[in-house]
RNA sequence: GGGCGGUUAGCUCAGCUGGUCAGAGCGCCUGCCUUACAAGCAGGAGGUCACUGGUUCGAACCCAGUACCGCCCACCA
């Protein structure tokens, strides 16, 4: 390892392999399952999909949690960061089946044990990359205890968690109207369903009688229709209630019935009932009693029910119709309509609702205890605002079809034979039994997530050790789809809650504003920005940007953290080379030690609020601004003249050593770089990863010292900002004015020696300063401009105390405040 | 159709329960190779805080409305 002192850059491409292979090969990622949860620290990542590979999304919320986790480190605690991935049934599953079709074969040409098979070579080939990729970010997973949502154990839970709901009665099977996804095959669950805006379609209006003129966007689905509904206090209609219509081209009779659900304003009045495929004649079905005719087929093709346009797509069987129908003169008009259509989530295709024989959970039961543990605070959501998301969204849940005709996946643990259903972990004894073919909804097993991954439902060392755990950090977007879920199967299964605090932090949209996608091409890698600018720059500049509202991704804030490591690297040798001797207390002699103290442990109480508030962004730049504007701007600044003692290694070894604790969880890479250049180190401090962070120390808080300091600032920038203006480069003399310990230093950064000046005489930042160079008319409108500005203060100053308003109702230090900084205003005034 | 959030410097964003709150980073301008860092240092310019009313002694901040932008939920054919 080269010296600290040859280089003056900090270099991410050589550092970042070397320290990422000492954290891994020194094992301080797998916390032995000792301790109680309650002193232990746990997080369980959002598994990602075997087939992701790492994006902006993933980087963000990995600089987060590992930002918790290594801080937890560093708080001396046992931090057990779960990793694993997840199957992730219908995406997994169309990767491949492209992967098959580019061979020139198919998963039907397979069959499913082969194709299942294929599934399991294939993750074993490219699965789990983002593993990989998660470690270039510095995450500090626990690699060494990775889950798969597939695998025995976990696959054991989640069987046995199906059983469990079905003997309980939460898990039935039913024909229901469901969102039927062509692309994938499947039903999927309302939450994977897309509710498309903006969708022309053409709406038919179609006159069934003399009286009943429906309209529809949908013709071929009137071969399904079971009634006519009108609004029970529709006067136009309330006539036709009890008497019936013929269906065009079926010759059916439907009666005409009530429901409120009629909008009598919309078209005619007349609303065609399609039980079959459409939810909300769904719903008025069942209510009505209604048959329920699917003449859509769960292959896209019209159903034997559709009579002789059986066998048609639905495309085709739309066209026959309506010509049909308009042969008949039965299109009384067409219109546009622009309305909203729901899209799978996962293919894109138009969803077709049709009515199927699946598995669904009833939510309600679940749903209570959820509710109850937000409400009652046991799980905090951060920020607050989405806990009534979350509460409302569990107030209305409806049943979960959790089946899916998929082949990879958890299997449905049920097997049938005639007319017997069998659900059990095992399969039934004796024979004839075939097993459903279909299997589970990718978050059912998911929703395990947190006590699963530790071996539940067996009684392990590490649930005992780590559950509950801590944080879920998440994006917004599935909240519903898995956190809420985790908490009811985790209070049902476990009698707790799976973890203490949700945070749901921001989404990184492109710079643009448009969202961050590989299709519209919108995508930056953070791995390539890794590449550039290196993983803490990275990491700093996604916590730096993180809100918790949708922020635009932001490469200034990437090459800020790039900077800020840079610039650690640098006040690092500095320090190194300035210091020797060992770690040790600080022992401040000067004013300047006891100020970067202050501000130091000001730093460090600041950055623990930050923490426990998940405000990311102002931790990263709250750390920025002390180490540039005030270790290294200031402090490191006035020790340059100092000679070199033991107080002062003191000192700064130990303003090193907690800001490299500070910063660590943030910068894990530059600050574990610096740390192996940092001599004196304890026996277990080998890795800064390891370390811990030294006790709060309040005395360290220093008023005097920040006033004197803040004075010194103050002098020394009027100085500079004054030579900018008149182009004074000269060392100038000036009259000592009280300026107590720190009057060697404000000379030597003011350039400026104490004396009697002579010459001109202006006054800059409460100091008398002789300008002999200076053009005097140039000094006299200078002093004129800053008196314009002090009598406008002056006057506002004054204006306020004269309104009685303000005197007699705002608080009194607030007048007194201003009464202050009028006598002050009005002083220096006077002394121009 | 409901609900939520946003609109502050050229860009990306901070501004807590109203009273030095008009800020940061980047960009821009000026001057510096000052022996940790030129991926640096010092200094500077730049904003009617979306708009219109209101409440208040006082509003970027509170209220109402308007205009855009974004997100979530929703069974109107």
């Amino acid at each position: 390892m080269a010296g600290l002192q040859e280089r003056t850059r900090f270099e991410p491409g050589e550092v970042e392999p070397r320290i990422a292979r000492r954290w891994l090969e020194s094992g301080l990622h797998h916390p032995d399952p000792d301790g109680t949860p309650e002193e232990n620290y746990s997080i369980a990542i959002p598994p990602p999909n075997v087939t992701g590979t790492l994006h902006m999304g993933h980087a963000l919320n990995g600089s987060i949690q590992d930002c918790l986790i290594r801080w937890a480190r560093g708080e001396g605690r046992r931090a057990k960061w779960i990793l694993g991935t997840d199957h992730a049934g219908i995406a997994t599953q169309t990767q491949v089946e492209k992967l098959l079709r580019s061979e020139g074969t198919s998963r039907e040409e397979l069959g499913r044990e082969a194709f299942v098979q294929r599934v399991w070579r294939w993750r074993e080939e490219y699965g789990g990359q983002i593993v990989e990729q998660l470690k270039r970010l510095g995450a500090s997973c626990d690699y060494d205890d990775e889950r798969f949502t597939m695998d025995e154990a976990y696959a054991a839970a989640v069987q046995r968690v199906f059983c469990d709901l079905h003997d309980q009665g939460l898990i039935y099977r039913d024909n229901y109207l469901v969102n039927w996804d062509p692309g994938s095959g499947s039903a999927i669950s309302d939450l994977e369903v897309e509710q498309r805006e903006g969708v022309r379609d053409t709406l038919f209006h179609i006159r069934y009688s003399d009286e009943v003129v429906v309209a529809t966007v949908r013709p071929e689905t009137m071969l399904a229709d079971t009634a006519v509904a009108v609004h029970p206090d529709d006067e136009r209609h309330r006539h036709l209630v009890g008497t019936t219509v013929t269906l065009p081209l079926v010759g059916r009779e439907l009666p005409v019935i009530a429901d409120e659900h009629v909008d009598p304003a919309f078209g005619t009045g007349c609303l065609k009932i399609t039980p079959g495929h459409d939810p909300n004649d769904f719903e008025i079905g069942r209510r009505h009693g209604l048959a329920e005719i699917g003449v859509i087929g769960e292959d896209g093709l019209m159903t034997p029910a559709a009579g002789r346009f059986a066998g048609m797509t639905v495309e085709r069987a739309r066209e026959a119709i309506v010509a049909e129908l308009d042969a008949q003169g039965l299109i009384v008009a067409r219109e546009e309509h622009i309305h909203t259509v729901p899209f799978s989530h996962r293919s894109g295709r138009r969803i077709e609702p049709l009515i199927s024989l699946q598995w669904f959970m009833r939510m309600d039961e679940l749903a209570g205890p959820a509710i109850e543990a937000v409400t009652s605070g046991r799980i905090a959501i951060h920020p607050e605002s989405q806990s009534r998301r979350y509460v409302e969204w569990l107030e209305s849940i409806r049943p979960w079809c959790v089946s899916r005709q998929l082949w990879w996946g958890h299997q449905l643990p049920v097997w049938y034979r005639d007319d017997e259903t069998y659900v059990g972990t095992t399969p039934p004894a004796g024979d004839g039994w075939e097993r459903d073919p279909d299997v589970l909804d990718t978050w059912f097993s998911s929703g395990l997530w947190p006590f699963a991954t530790l071996g539940w439902p067996d009684a392990t060392p590490e649930l005992r050790a780590f559950y509950p755990t801590d944080v879920l950090s998440t994006a917004r977007d599935i909240l519903f789809l898995w956190v809420a879920r985790m908490v009811m199967l985790g209070l049902r299964f476990t009698e707790q809650v799976p973890f203490e605090h949700v945070y749901v932090h921001s989404v990184i949209q492109a710079p643009d504003g448009r969202r961050m996608s590989k299709s519209l091409g919108t995508g930056i890698d953070p791995l390539d920005v890794i590449d550039e600018h290196g993983a803490d720059a990275v990491r700093f500049g996604l916590l730096a940007m993180s809100s918790t509202q949708d922020v635009r991704y932001s490469p200034e804030k990437v090459r800020q953290g790039q900077a800020l490591a840079n610039k650690l690297f640098n006040a690092a040798r500095l320090i190194l080379a300035t210091a020797d001797g060992e770690l040790a207390a600080p022992r401040p002699t000067t004013v300047e030690d006891r100020w970067i103290l202050s501000r130091l442990e000001r730093a460090r109480a600041d950055a623990a609020a930050r923490i426990a508030e998940f405000d990311f962004a102002k931790l990263a730049l709250g750390l920025y601004d002390f180490v540039y504007g005030e270790l290294c701007d200031w402090y490191l600044e006035l020790i340059k003249g100092r000679e070199r003692d033991a107080e002062l290694s003191a000192t700064l070894l130990f303003v090193l050593r907690e800001t490299l604790l500070l910063a660590h969880p943030v910068m894990p890479f530059v600050t574990e770089e610096i740390w192996q250049h940092v001599g004196g180190r304890g026996p277990d401090e080998g890795l800064l990863a390891r370390a811990r962070r030294g006790p709060a120390i309040p005395e360290l808080v220093d008023e005097r010292a920040e006033a004197e300091v803040g004075r010194l600032i103050e002098t020394v920038r009027a100085v500079r900002a004054w030579r900018e203006d008149n182009g004074v480069r000269d060392v100038l003399v000036a009259r000592e004015d009280g300026l107590g310990e720190v009057r060697d230093a404000v000379a030597r950064l003011a350039r400026l020696e104490w004396g009697e000046p002579d010459g001109e005489l202006v006054v800059v930042g409460g100091l008398e300063i002789g300008a002999p160079e200076v053009d005097a008319a140039e000094v006299a409108r200078a002093r004129e401009a800053e008196r314009g500005r002090l009598r406008s203060e002056v006057a506002r100053a004054e204006g306020k105390l004269a309104n009685e308003g303000f005197v007699a109702k705002a608080p009194a230090a607030v007048v007194e405040a201003e009464r202050e900084k009028l006598e002050r205003l009005r002083a220096e005034l006077e002394a121009l």
